[in-house]
DNA sequence: CCTATGACTGGTC
DNA sequence: TGACCAGCCATAG
């Protein structure tokens, strides 16, 4: 199975990946953090999509959007504004703890998966 | 239909 | 540790 990943959709698939990656996104325990890599491995699209998919979420979306950061465990930059500091205290109210480098400890508030 | 635009990742130097 | 590069794909206008 040389194929790691399906690209292809099947026809049955939920209308769009940003649906998914909402879903999975959704998945997400309080107190834990995923990266966009994560999750675009569960739902089968590159890293670059999830991040896509989040960009676009609305303010007021069910999304726990604040849970997912990047592959260093750090909060990714966003091209304008302080989103990113708004989301790291959103995280540190939900108990994650960001080191003097401002990263989280993935090992330890990692997501595992949905299981 | 075509173009611009984005919250990434892993490898290399 | 930090900077740069190439790959990658959905959405909106």
């Amino acid at each position: 199975m040389p194929r790691r990943r399906e690209r292809k959709r099947e026809a049955v698939e939920p209308a769009s990946i940003h649906e998914r990656i909402h879903a999975v996104a959704r998945l997400v325990p309080r107190g834990r953090v995923s990266t966009y890599g994560q999750i675009a491995r569960i739902v089968g699209c590159t890293p670059r999509m999830v991040g896509y998919a989040m960009a676009s979420l609305p303010g007021d979306s069910d999304v726990p959007w604040q849970r997912v950061i990047n592959s260093q465990g750090r909060v990714s930059p966003r091209g304008a504004g302080d989103g990113g500091l708004v989301q790291r205290k959103i995280l540190e109210r939900e108990g994650i703890r960001f080191d003097a480098r401002g990263r989280v400890d993935l090992e330890q508030v990692g997501w595992e998966g949905p299981e």
